[in-house]
DNA sequence: GTGGTCTAGACCACG
DNA sequence: GTGGTCTAGACCACC
């Protein structure tokens, strides 16, 4: 299970690591009932601080894609988000989106990134 | 000009009024040399303070998309295609199109969204 | 007398305006006692507000580089700046030099760099 | 670590401190990697306001001269140089050295200054 | 009129 | 502990 985090990303620590493995999940690459890295195991192949690991499986948690369990480390739990509202599902599409025709892409081109990065991702029926 | 702020978003607000202006850009809708509104205006406008929307048109500024004159107001630059690299580009495509994926939706339903989002996104070719 | 000024620069424009006509000063291209341009018609010529041409003849009069007089237009008084504080002189030097520095110029790089900005720089004596 | 800000000086107080730190890195006085004061401590020792040295450390995040983490504070970034305009490096050279030439300066005395601000700008070869 | 800077002080996010 | 964001309100610089 490769994970990597980026000290120039603007994102947060946390959130590079839970980001990167709603992709394992989504991937298939992590299985439902799968387990994950322990805690301390991860944190120390990162180089970054527990507590930065642990914000991250909170959020994986409350999001109901892991379960955590004192005592037996962390499962993936489900491949499926919570009912979100339409308009937090666009958003970011929308901006990474508006990043790309910013930066002169043609549609065309934007397409096909979009199909690439869809290939691999995992189950998507359709 | 339609811009709205959301404090439900986990976005900080200047955030917001900057990827919003940077989709009007995009979507043309703010040519080149059309001017921005005052910063006071757009301010008492979203019920925000003044300086909420000077670090929105700080960032636009310093990202070169648009071009402030002190006493002039700010306008739309010309568009020099600041190069951006390739991966800074695709990684917020992919966190989203992850999302996207986890949320259930089957690839077609995603890829009709991402042709709707690229509906009116002006002039990218092809 | 070629003056431009650029909105790009981060300079105020009443300021480009000032520094330029300094140069020319320095560089004989304007000697002690010629005429400058009238107010309305440098302002005309670069396409400016009236009044940031006439914050730069004020800022040059306060040097006491220039005369105004009312009727007769500005002539150059002087090729001489009012005694300054030795920091004062240094400073602007030091922040280009930093610039250059941070830019990856090596250092003969730089004296060559200076010696050629020195070049044309009238009268300077040695 | 010195840095002192000056309220005479026509530069705003957040730029003072952002070009006094260019200095310092030019200078190797802080190499790659070291850690800068926190914001808190600088401002309180400068007398400032927390936002003002905020402001310098996002311009100089902005210019990638240093790196900023959430958490665990600001250090020197690893040299990329950031490819700047031949024109926008002479510009400010050439405002400097004229001011040195009108405040009556010889050409043997301001090549003099130049080769003594040059003293100690680290690294720069030749 | 425009935007820019600075302050004081609160609150949040990150590691 | 670190930095980031936001507010309210003052004052300045520019055009």
């Amino acid at each position: 299970m490769i994970i990597t985090v980026d000290a120039e990303d603007r994102r947060p620590l946390y959130q590079q690591v839970s980001d990167e493995i709603k992709a394992l999940i989504a991937r298939c690459e992590l299985a439902e009932g799968a387990a994950l890295p322990p805690v301390r195991q991860l944190a120390a192949d990162l180089g970054v601080n527990l507590n930065t690991i642990a914000a991250a499986y909170r959020e994986l948690q409350s999001e109901g894609l892991i379960t955590v369990k004192h005592g037996s480390g962390a499962v993936v739990a489900s491949r499926t988000l919570p009912e979100t509202d339409d308009d937090e599902l666009r958003r970011p599409l929308r901006t990474a989106l508006t990043q790309l025709v910013l930066a002169g892409l043609s549609r065309a081109r934007i397409l096909s990134l979009v199909s690439d990065e869809l290939q691999g991702l995992g189950k998507a029926k359709g």
